[in-house]
DNA sequence: GATATTAATGCAATCGATTGCAAGATATTT
DNA sequence: AAATATCTTGCAATCGATTGCATTAATATC
């Protein structure tokens, strides 16, 4: 026993007389060993609740079995923190990871080093890496590529082969979010959205895609940048509706909080939700189906986001061949679409 | 340089020409090191760009360095988990631990084991743990009074000297919510809410005291069981609201998503709020300002409660007497209330 | 100039578990 | 029964940084 009382490896070896060598490979059910052996010091372990100390372990096996999550938000202040997918995939990341025996480190950007090769792997916190919410072009994912760090990153393939990408199908969501309101009688449909943002980028894509399936013209004048808020969402359009254009029928916001806070304004304004103007979002967060009119979005598979995250990094860990990955969208109709 | 190409300290010490006690110490800028040689030492390693193996520190200095929060989300699945204050915090918590040289280790309760204690603390992974949404009683935190692990609670008090809790007030949360309807002329007023939730019991015994304040009656048939989802809020009023009662003139509901959820409910029964009924929720989530009507809510000092929660957990690992708080809330007037 | 202080540095042990290799114990073969 | 093959176990080095104590160098004191 240590000062501190905790039981260490070679006072369970001495209790079950044998050395730390046999007692280290007992209880890790190392086949080498008799398996009288095994039983008497993994019972006497359990007997005195020995725990491994995990710091020499990782020492000694140069592993530490151990991932950072960064989460990336610094962009004005509290908007990306209140995106309820984040904690969704985090969740999911958390869980995924324990169920493969790997802890969890989180970091935000806002007070972190940028320094992530030197800070986590130079520094052997953890193997390896994973980001969410790339945003905005960033140097400090890209000069990752060029380290021995494995990582994978949330968001869009921007450079084909430079990092591994796990990200939605935006362009398909984008699609299918125009195409629905199409279907619903729309003809010109105001985009609501930063397309500086890789991601709405290529959801902007999509909703040209579906504008030219339908031989509709694509007019740029109705691509209203906006960032991610209610707030923006409500007094982007409130400008922009008034000023340019009375025509527009139905709206495609990049994400439901953008959707709420245009619906808002429309609704002060008497602007009849979905008869004169019809509205989808993207996300499809809890409130989207308990506002009045709910309010009909672009579902995005979480879930599945993060175990795949997961799964392509420990792959990569595991010096295995990874490539990016899409994951699908769906449409899910409410009242605010619903003609 | 070791067989991954990384340096080590003792690296840098041969490059210095000097001992790696000296290497060491010249790092860690101990003045017993000669100036000169500090700042020789310290030129070498970055000029290498040499970074210090946290684990071998760690396993000589006996301290991780790293703190564990836990969050509490098994209850029926995504409910708590998209609750945007819960991001809030946890990005606040991750900030302030940054701050102070600390890594967090981020787990929820879904897949981890159980043992907190014997996990992270006898396995030397971390030095403290924080642990977020204790919700109802629970054996595992309880159980963790008798260890040595140093811990803090977000949540309500419960047992006075078992251990340290940081939360708002919910009581006064409560007491304001209710008190702020009474202004506005309500007379019978639902409670919306699980008393079986430390916090939720809180805010129960402050819609009495308001209601006792009024010399209002207090009846408990107007305290209807509701889960902290939009769902329960909308279909629970319904439930209770036909059958029970049709002279209830206020709402208090104790989250935001539940009185989105009853708002729903009362819009759809073209009930008017606030004249008919008027609506307080519970936490001020980025969508109350903007569901129409916009919902009144109680707003907590998430960031606050972040960053005391790790003043005080870093307080305790450091031998220092620490006791639990509460943090002030307030109310937020909105539509929902303002008759 | 010899001795007493003080300042700098280095030696070697230590943190606790893991592992290559050697040695001892047991079983098998002839 | 001797020789060989197969199991089990233990020895001792190792992972990389930190630190108590001893030692050497530099400075001060008489």
């Amino acid at each position: 026993m240590n000062k501190k009382n905790l039981m260490t490896l070679a006072d369970i070896a001495k209790l079950a007389n044998v050395s730390t060598s046999t007692a280290s490979r007992a209880l890790r059910d190392n086949p080498v060993i008799k398996q009288a052996t095994r039983d008497l010091v993994q019972g006497i372990a359990k007997e005195h609740n020995f725990k491994v100390n995990v710091t020499a372990s990782k020492l000694r096996t140069q592993k530490t079995n151990t991932i950072a999550v960064v989460v990336m938000l610094e962009r004005k202040s509290g908007q990306v923190i209140s995106d309820p997918f984040l904690m969704e995939i985090l969740g999911t990341i958390a869980d995924e990871l324990t169920k493969f025996g790997y802890d969890m480190l989180l970091t935000t950007t806002k007070t972190a080093t940028h320094d992530w090769y030197s800070y986590y792997y130079e520094s052997k916190r953890a193997d390896g890496l994973i980001i969410i919410g790339q945003g905005e072009h960033d140097q400090r994912v890209e000069s990752l590529a060029n380290t021995k760090l494995p990582f994978v990153v949330w968001g869009t393939e921007i450079h084909e082969n430079s990092y591994t990408t796990i990200g939605s199908d935006n362009r398909k969501g984008g699609f299918l979010a125009v195409q629905h309101l199409i279907k619903q009688g729309c003809k010109r449909i105001a985009f609501l959205g930063d397309i500086n943002h890789n991601e709405v980028e290529q959801r902007w894509l999509g909703y040209q895609d579906a504008l030219k399936e339908a031989d509709l013209p694509i007019e740029h004048g109705l691509q209203i940048k906006t960032d991610f808020t209610s707030n923006d969402g409500y007094s982007k359009l409130r400008d922009h509706l008034l000023i340019e254009d009375q025509g527009i029928d139905g709206i495609f916001a990049v994400s439901d909080a953008i959707a709420l806070g245009a619906s808002k304004y429309l609704f002060e304004q008497n602007i009849d939700v979905p008869q004169k103007i019809a509205i989808i979002g993207f996300d499809d967060i809890a409130m989207s189906e308990f506002c009045s009119p709910s309010l009909s979005t672009i579902k995005q598979n979480t879930a599945a986001g993060g175990r795949l995250l997961v799964k392509i990094l420990l792959n990569k860990i595991n010096q295995q061949p990874v490539k990016s990955q899409l994951l699908d969208v769906e449409v899910v109709q409410r009242q605010s679409s619903s003609r």
